[in-house]
DNA sequence: AAAATAGTTGACTATTTGGTCCACTTGGAT
DNA sequence: ATCCAAGTGGACCAAATAGTCAACTATTTT
């Protein structure tokens, strides 16, 4: 009933590119109206504050990246595969990004989580919770690579944190240093990390 | 000859705590001013902007650093004791900051290069300098490592390439839970990492 | 068609912010 | 002792910013 819009999603997509392009702190709420071509009562009338609306934003992207790392990290995939097509999937995202706004950008949610760790409550806890469910992607795969016995790691978890910090630091470096190419890194790290045993394969 | 003041070196002080604590984005020049306890008439006397002052702040303790790292990177020290020694020293870092103000802040460094890679070009390249010459740290004791053979590191820059991503990745994550027993593992990523051959040391 | 609901608009306020200006003070060199 | 360079203070300005509000519009329900 009453009138329909797209304005909040329009909201959502505005706050996310910003933030990921340039800042949480340096992003107004006007230049979220204005990108989203929403005027600001508007803006007021769907969410109470800029945190407001980064939450929701998080909150809807997370819901489609998770099914997206279902796929990649699913049980029937062999659990090296899931590592390797999780780099390339990484790399072909950061390479989209670089094309069309010309930087590499990283991992949007560990950039926001840093900037804004002391501030923001909310949406800090939200970003830690995201972020540790991504962590457990990696740690199901290394404990069924495990299980395969491809890789000696009798703590999954411990070496899940260990790739993922690896992981965050690598995209992080990408974006501070604005090269693509550091991310071509990502599968060998991961199998020295890992201790892989035999031939590493060829890189994509 | 003419007056004499620290007005500067306190302003430098203030844009590295509140940038630290906080962000670049939310830190004011209002707020600076007032933490140094100097007026914006003398702010704009010795600075021309923000990042100016951001920029002059950072070289200020790179030098200070760098004299610790020296010392703590000394090639008289076996190269795997330099970088244990090194993860005791993040950790302490951390542990003091912790306990002066409240939280657990990571690398200033790189939440900072993170946060303004998009803005501020002069600030950002003088980040990627340092951040390239701290790897540089890494990148001898690896070098020194395979010499002596403990560790397989035929491309010592490639390994320290991973070896900072790992590090900058886990200093992030503590910052972003606000958790220091994150850092506990840096030795033992370490070592896994390095493929170091032989018995773990006992964490200090 | 009327009423109720959902969303839009633009004008408005108060505050914060970056930045300027210049008279003034302070301390060292002569 | 006095001159003058180095540094200070604080008033002031314009723009940017967060946030409010009431009148208005469009759509669905009855």
């Amino acid at each position: 009933m009453g009138r329909v819009s797209d304005a909040k999603e329009r909201l959502m997509g505005a706050v996310r590119e910003l933030i990921w392009e340039g800042s949480y702190g340096s992003t107004t709420i006007d230049q979220i109206c204005e990108k989203a071509g929403v005027k600001k009562g508007s803006f007021y009338y769907f969410f109470d504050s800029k945190a407001d609306l980064a939450v929701a934003a998080i909150d809807e992207e997370w819901g489609r990246r998770r099914t997206e790392l279902d796929s990649l990290f699913s049980p029937t995939i062999p659990p090296l595969d899931r590592l390797r097509r999780y780099c390339d999937y990484c790399y072909r995202v950061q390479a989209e990004i670089r094309s069309k706004c010309g930087c590499v950008l990283g991992c949007p949610l560990f950039s926001l989580g840093s900037e804004i760790s002391t501030q923001e409550d909310r949406l800090q806890k939200r970003i830690q919770e995201i972020l540790d469910q991504k962590r457990k992607y990696l740690e199901s795969a290394i404990r069924d690579a495990h299980a395969t016995g491809v890789v000696h790691a009798p703590d999954a978890a411990a070496k899940a944190r260990t790739l993922f910090a690896y992981y965050q630091g690598l995209l992080t470096e990408a974006r501070i240093h604005d090269k693509l190419e550091i991310l071509r890194d990502a599968v060998r790290g991961t199998y020295e990390l890992l201790g892989v045993k035999g031939p590493e394969p060829v890189p994509t």
